[in-house]
DNA sequence: TTGACAACATACTCGGTAGTATGTCTAATT
DNA sequence: AATTAGACATACTACCGAGTATGTTGTCAA
């Protein structure tokens, strides 16, 4: 709603510049709901979104369910913004990958090292947009909000749509081989996005060692698709 | 408990051969709690556990809670049922490709390929399973209850390594390539996993056409690992 | 200095759901 | 024929958690 005008502006991301937990897109929330947002994307990770109760959030955030339902209306409200920061954070790293010159392929290999790099960076929102998408947050009968849910799926939907484009540019090229593309795409975005379930962060971790997971999901998706060790 | 003597006795399963949905193996499941748990994971599998409610399970069954409270302790206890089931039909199928005469490849091909066959033939139960390991299962305070989901855990971890010593022979073979083997096995399961979430069958389908969406992740897992599009 | 409003905290309501207690009907047993 | 027990249905309780109503405190403008 306001023009408020934020230090860093837009995230200007390249391919692997991935936004900090804490660093999200301006313009898109308010100062004071930042640090709702991550405790509640972590709640919702570590315990899923109909078991995590209001009153989880916000003793996890030191404070009273006063302060959440201050800035969001409702349960479902607070998930939804979760999930569309998440979907934000994966626009802003994939999106310059795709204005690359370069051959498919290679956009192709940029974008899903980036969408992989992502999904660890921004875990526990990430594992939201899951929860979203996977329809567990069936019980939101308001219709305003099954509107908000139809967006969010949407949104993901777009958001395949772009690696699809470019799957059949590389097929054109005949850089790549698969049988059926939805489910060669289904199967790409698995192993990509698969750090959501696993990935835990080890104590003296570098950004270095997580741009190494990447690469290598990143690797067996690509070989999945029937390219050599493409970079 | 009672030494229920059922018609096809132990499932004999050889790769591919995967129990159809309602046979469930012998001595686990008294009679009448076959049609319970058959709903149950549907349930689990459309909503969540969290947001699935006895009464949701009941109302699909056609009665009441009293006859799922009947045969089950708690809503815990039916779910711990349902993914105890489901992890045996993946037992039951990989079981016989451990025994196989041939290369470690190969038999690791054919493991790959029944546990993800399995996974789209049982998909309501493995979702079970797959959220009883993802633990949104918490809130099962009872301390009776959390030694069943460690069980289940356990089973799940044990299974795994069936497919690690495999994969660790075919390397010692020179057969596959990887870089950690510990990425390389999570990223193998979600893809043979990966049918849980997206499988959807289709109104005229053949057990022909389920054996080749599971040959086509089985090739792309395969192919991620760094195998020839093999068997 | 005094409204006024934002940013919370406190205290309450109310519906949904797990679990229980009890009733009913049928089939097998003796 | 009477008894028993299994397989449910019905009716109820107790609690938890979402949402609300209202109070409190600090800050800033006029």
């Amino acid at each position: 709603m306001s023009a408020n005008a934020s230090p860093q502006g837009t995230v200007e991301a390249s391919a692997g510049d991935v936004p900090a937990l804490g660093a999200i897109p301006a313009g898109l929330v308010e100062e004071g709901q930042i640090d709702i947002l991550n405790m509640a994307a972590q709640c919702f990770m570590a315990r899923g979104y109909a078991s995590t109760s209001i009153d989880d959030v916000a003793r996890k955030l030191g404070s009273t369910k006063g302060r959440i339902y201050h800035f969001f209306a409702s349960k479902a409200d607070l998930f939804f913004a979760v999930a569309e920061v998440g979907m934000q954070f994966n626009y802003a790293v994939v999106d310059p990958c795709l204005k690359m010159e370069a051959s498919a392929v290679k956009r192709l290999s940029h974008m899903a090292f980036a969408h992989c790099l992502s999904m660890i960076e921004t875990q526990a929102y990430q594992h939201s947009v899951w929860q979203g998408v996977e329809i567990h947050v069936r019980g939101s009968t308001t219709p305003e909000q099954r509107e908000r849910l139809n967006a969010l799926i949407d949104s993901r939907h777009r958001y395949s749509e772009l690696f699809r484009t470019v799957m059949e540019e590389a097929a054109a090229d005949g850089a790549i081989g698969y049988d059926d593309l939805g489910i060669a795409r289904q199967l790409m975005f698995m192993t990509l996005n698969s750090p959501i379930f696993w990935y835990k962060p080890r104590p003296g971790e570098t950004a270095h060692d997580r741009r190494n997971i990447a690469r290598q999901c990143t690797n067996f998706a690509l070989a999945g698709l029937g390219i050599e060790a493409g970079r």
